[in-house]
DNA sequence: ATATACATGTAACAAGTTACATGATTTA
DNA sequence: TAAATCATGTAACTTGTTACATGTATAT
């Protein structure tokens, strides 16, 4: 987080969500919990800090606000150099990521274990992606038209996030019950 | 890397291609590269510290032979007790870990920039599944039936974590079109 | 009475990236 | 003769996790 390299990516996040609506801090560490957190996870302990980064930076600024509960907070808005930076980085060269994918590392290494440990593994994943899709086809249901078809309003980029996840949890469904059906 | 906690994800991810064939420290690397690369990445900075890390724990250990190359080379193998770590580290408690995706994370900012920077980002995408796809098609016909069908073999597993691949880029090249349409 | 929500931080540590360091042999 | 392959390491830095720290108000 030095002054001297760019921002991390997860303060081009908050930025992101800034850019959407002023927040405190409070609020943002809820958003990121969900939905964001389904795309790019951060504790609270991470968030503040580069909040305050970010501010050093200029890139945001902060008023000092009658909290809902019974503190004080801090309201967060974008400044004008903190959206150039934004709209910079959306348009810098971009690589996919490699990636890093603990259950399938676990996969990977089931021929070392019997077949009802292999099988817990399994089902415990195929929950787990069920609940997840269910979870997120009922989000889907609350969106409405100018949303989803209207590319230039930030719900539509939600709602594009969403349809991706909907897509990967489905993609998790077939294959544990290939998987599944594979072990017996 | 500390000596009491337990090894790392990365240390388990070597310890099982250890467990299917004694290696040396640059194999393991090119090994990681690719296919394990695409589950769990790692550079070789990583890989020979870790391998080190493994051998202070008594889980690995190795011996110096005379490399491909011009100079000697340690051909690593695990111990009884690094199998043991290894197939107790296969049976321990599993929650799928959060997720980080700056590719979904740029199509949530997307709403900020032209139209014409929103499909350059898309298609690059596009792209880079659809080649994904095509390579690990490829793969998928040299398995031959034993790999296809039993459990308990290395390549079984193998096999398995290909198949979510497919499933996973066949799923993105999906959204990638839905996105470009989206976009029109 | 107890737990949860509100609200913001710091400190110690683990994990991962990039760059530095070296140098012979084989292939184009 | 230039680049790629073989082969293994270290150092400085960034990123992310877990635990520590504090304290009020509201809901159960």
């Amino acid at each position: 987080m030095s002054r001297l390299a760019a921002p991390s990516v997860l303060g081009y996040a908050l930025l992101e969500l800034l850019a959407r609506a002023p927040c405190t801090g409070y609020e943002l560490t809820q958003t990121m919990d969900y939905p964001v957190g389904h795309v790019w996870a951060a504790r609270h302990s991470q968030i503040y800090p580069t909040l305050i980064d970010l501010e050093a930076r200029g890139l945001v600024r902060h008023r000092v606000v009658a909290g809902r509960g019974p503190r004080d907070t801090k309201r967060y808005t974008v400044t004008a150099k903190g959206k150039r930076a934004l709209v910079s980085w959306v348009g810098s060269p971009f690589r996919v990521p490699e990636s890093r994918n603990e259950f399938l590392l676990r996969v990977r290494a089931l021929w070392l274990t019997d077949r009802a440990r292999a099988l817990e593994l399994v089902r415990a994943a195929y929950d787990h992606h069920r609940a997840r899709l269910a979870m997120y086809q009922a989000d889907e249901a609350r969106f409405d038209d100018r949303d989803r078809h209207d590319p230039k309003q930030p719900g539509f980029t939600t709602y594009a996030t969403l349809r991706a996840g909907i897509g990967y949890e489905q993609h998790m469904v077939a294959w544990c019950e290939w998987m599944l059906a594979s072990l017996d």
